[in-house]
DNA sequence: CCTTTTTACTTGCAAATCGAAAGTAATAAC
DNA sequence: GTTATTACTTTCGATTTGCAAGTAAAAAGG
């Protein structure tokens, strides 16, 4: 776990030099929507990642223990990123965050059902979410 | 409102598209905590935000309606900075980074009473801080 | 008043980072 | 055996960062 710069011991602050900046979290989204992406998977979302700036976010974020690179089954090419424990951790928040920009700033019909869905009862969203992304095996949403 | 760069509909990418920094949640976490801050206050926060920084922060956020400036009583130079409601509404995203940063990066003496507090009843933490960052006047807990 | 201090910024500039595009090396597919 | 995929790396101009110094206006002090 490569120590990055930290500005003071407040937590906030200290999770900010982790994954304060545009594209960190929207690695994480897309793990917790898909549960395992490829490199390629990532550059396929909406926001059009650059590779080296996808490249330098990945190695960031596992150096961190916030993901995990897993070989592709029976591929030595491709790689399988999933969330850690400790990235798992990030739901609660991602999804405070996506409840936000929901409400002020952005209502895609797109994810409005996936919205809703925490709406009616967050508690239990976030516990099946979470449990579903810390599951061993199982097949992905996609 | 002066519309940031959208990267795609997804209200998680465009929360960042806004705040997704490494100072702009800070500035947020210091209204949180002391409801009201002059210019001069956040630059004596623990991480020394630089003053050019500091100043087009606060800027997107006044632009977006995250903060709002007010006058200071009795004094022409001094501006005070609040969280508007759309700003409140960012303290249960806020908090869940905190909880996150304290479990994962950063266990600071300081704060750990104030992360237990939350842990105890998150949703009556939320209720009695939202309220009081509402609430017209009041005096500042600092 | 008149001077000094405080406050909230702005400016200048070097260094770091971003981001688009092209390049590369290894494996997979045909 | 040739072509295509995949996962990066490299290059380079543009933007952003961050430190330091500067500034203008109001406040405080004498």
């Amino acid at each position: 776990m490569k120590s990055v710069e930290k500005r003071s011991d407040c937590p906030v602050s200290s999770s900010l030099d982790i994954f304060g900046d545009r594209w960190s979290l929207l690695i994480v989204r897309d793990l917790m929507l898909y549960k395992t992406r490829t490199y390629g998977d990532f550059t396929k979302s909406a926001e059009k990642i650059a590779t080296n700036i996808l490249a330098s976010r990945l190695q960031v974020l596992e150096e961190n223990g916030i993901i995990i690179k897993l070989p592709y089954p029976d591929n030595k090419v491709k790689g399988l990123y999933k969330l850690s424990p400790k990235g798992v951790d990030l739901v609660p928040a991602l999804i405070e965050i996506a409840l936000w920009g929901g409400k002020h700033v952005s209502n895609d019909d797109q994810c409005s059902p996936f919205l809703n869905e925490v709406k009616k009862n967050k508690t239990k969203f976030l516990k099946n979410t979470m449990a579903k992304l810390s599951a061993e095996d199982e097949a992905t949403i996609d």
